[in-house]
DNA sequence: GCCGTTTTCGGCCCGACTGTTTTCAGTCG
């Protein structure tokens, strides 16, 4: 067992002693321990065996039986007893917005409850809401909760299902019965949110296809399988839908099955202002007939469709009904942003606040994934549960970065570690740190974390009073909210766009496939009024690199090209950039002595 | 469960908010 599947146990632990309602500072020492374990940069069974596990602040003599016994023999009795002697539905229920241990331990202690089915009809029936400490508002508040559970149960993260259809296609290229195959649908359009991941195949010989897909490893079970699709249930919950069809099908059942809906009732429309009729079999010279051969415009691929019906091809990402169709009807869609495009990312943590890698290590890893550059933007003071900086730390990683830098420089390599804070804009609209210490940074990301559930207009000046801040280049995930489990705040986005807009002040798409942050749909508006994008990872580890590819697909969907992108300017351009803003506003001359 | 010591126990990271209370416990970031 190595130190992230300890650490993860531990932190499992932790849990549970808090249902047992076990001393919390007990609890807390596993958090600590775990997360200690995490950020080891040597081999945990390396540490065991030189008998130096002790030495690590915060691993005393209980922690060290159980760590051993953990990577000597990969189990752990205690936890194993723990594990066993707690219903899972408890663990389920910490879930719901408003229930935390204590909460829970009381509705298992007091009604007997040890399932979120269970929780839910006590708190219809009124057993809740009597409880000490509870009310009608809290019984509500948890019914609610679970209600919006249920709704985002049949939805999931792109980054959970984009490698398994990856894995999924690549199963399919090597049988040799199929001739082409792709994905489909919103996975396909990079939706931020997905349902079932489609997938969409041509062969001469479909129920060979359809039987070797359903016989995958991974699949939990088959919920149907016919002569042209199967559906299947995959391990972690995804439903994923296989339609096998003739190579000749294949370009218009692709653009059927990739939608948006929206999106082919306009493009159908469109045949049929042509005296054509467009759906998943092809495109058919006829305003009735829905698939005789004969009357077949034929198409290679989705391109020809496109050019059939008097459009320049769209890219699967735009192909929402926002408007792509009359664009591509106009001129050839612009050359939208690749990944490979972007040189670095803007925003990202290391150990210093909540991040797993430090520094140096940082340096390293994002060189050798060739970027230019790599912004160190730890978290601020105020978010104190984020182990944020005060001035002088801060002061001091800006010391250690430089060092980092000035031995790249030396070893004759072009990367570079930027320098940098995400700091706090404060409940008042305040930032956490003074305009001075600001100056001394590369790179200031200005972002909320505390005090969501202000108003509106209160949160929106906020963060237009921070977009007017000199020193801020950009503001990070604007709307806070986190994809499938917590709502955004309420903001008026397109004000704190025109602010932008007026200060030149940047927005982040926050890669994080949590976040989105900013949302897709308001790209197009923020591009108009002059808002340069910053796709940033917010990298709390090394593997959130890959973020960044996640960020330019959303990205694609708003239309950004490279120009609208700033991290995708080398390092010195960049750097001029950086300046613009503070020359530009100007700061206060210091006045000659 | 850890740590440090004014060394074998007492403290362990803060502050705001919500909903419950009528002075505060629990949750959250």
């Amino acid at each position: 067992m190595d130190k992230d599947q300890v650490a993860e146990i531990l932190a499992d632990i932790a849990v549970l002693l808090e249902l047992k309602g076990e001393n919390p500072f007990k609890s807390r020492a596993y958090v600590n321990a775990a997360r200690t374990l995490e950020n080891l940069s040597e081999p945990l069974d390396k540490i065991i065996s030189e008998n130096r596990l002790g030495d690590i602040k915060g691993i005393g003599e209980a922690l060290q039986q159980k760590i051993t016994e953990l990577v000597t023999t990969g189990k752990l009795a205690y936890f194993d007893e723990l594990k066993a002697s707690t219903p899972p539905g408890l663990v389920a229920m910490l879930d719901i917005p408003g229930m935390g241990p204590k909460k829970v331990k009381i509705v298992h202690d007091e009604l007997g409850i040890e399932t979120v089915e269970q929780l839910e009809k006590a708190s219809q029936d009124g057993r809740v809401a009597k409880l000490k400490g509870f009310g009608e508002k809290t019984a509500m508040n948890i019914c609610e909760g679970i209600a919006r559970r249920r709704t985002y149960a049949s939805k999931h993260l792109l980054s959970d299902g984009l490698p398994l259809a990856e894995s999924l296609l690549e199963t399919l290229r090597c049988h040799p019965d199929v001739i082409r195959c792709s994905a489909a649908g919103s996975l396909r359009r990079h939706r931020e949110i997905i349902g079932d991941l489609d997938l969409l195949a041509s062969s001469k010989r479909p129920a060979a296809v359809l039987d070797y897909f359903a016989s995958q490893p991974g699949i939990l079970n088959v919920i149907a399988k016919g002569e042209t699709k199967a559906s299947v249930l995959l391990s972690g919950g995804i439903q994923s839908d296989l339609r096998v069809v003739s190579d000749a099908e294949f370009p218009f059942a692709l653009l059927y099955f990739t939608g948006s809906k929206e999106h082919n009732i306009v493009m159908r429309q469109r045949a049929i202002e042509r005296g054509l009729r467009l759906n998943e079999y092809g495109l058919f010279r006829s305003k009735t007939e829905t698939r005789d051969p004969n009357l077949l415009v034929a198409c290679q691929t989705e391109h020809d469709i496109f050019e059939k019906l008097g459009l320049h091809f769209i890219p699967p990402e735009m192909r929402e009904d926002i408007g792509e169709v009359a664009l591509a009807e106009k001129a050839p869609i612009a050359r939208l942003i690749e990944w490979t495009d972007l040189k670095g990312s803007l925003h990202n943590h290391s150990t210093w606040s909540d991040g797993h890698q430090r520094p140096d290590d940082l340096a390293r890893a994002m060189r050798e994934l060739a970027l230019s550059y790599w912004a160190i933007t730890d978290h601020s003071k105020a978010s104190f549960q984020a182990n944020g900086l005060d001035a002088h730390r801060l002061r001091q990683q800006l010391k250690e970065i430089q060092e980092i830098n000035h031995r790249l420089a030396g070893e004759g390599t072009e990367f570079r570690l930027l320098t940098g804070a995400e700091v706090d804009i404060l409940r008042d609209g305040r930032l956490d740190f003074p305009d001075d210490l600001l100056a001394e940074l590369d790179v200031v990301v200005a972002s909320l974390h505390q005090s969501f559930n202000q108003t509106e207009s209160e949160v929106t000046s906020r963060l237009v009073g921070a977009a007017r801040n000199p020193f801020v280049h950009l503001l990070g995930h604007l709307t806070g909210r986190l994809l499938l489990e917590r709502e955004p705040y309420k903001v008026d986005q397109r004000a704190v766009i025109d602010a932008c807009a007026e200060t030149g002040t940047w927005i982040e798409l926050n890669s994080s496939p949590y976040r989105f942050d900013m949302d897709w749909r308001l790209w197009p508006y923020a591009r108009n009024q002059g808002v340069r994008c910053v796709i940033n990872c917010d990298a709390h580890r090394f593997e959130h690199a890959g973020f960044l590819r996640l960020g330019a697909g959303i990205a694609r969907k708003a239309g950004l090209t490279r120009e609208d992108v700033i991290n995708t300017l080398p390092l010195a351009q960049l750097r001029t950039e950086l300046q613009r803003k503070r020359t530009k506003l100007g700061r206060p001359t210091p006045r000659k002595p």
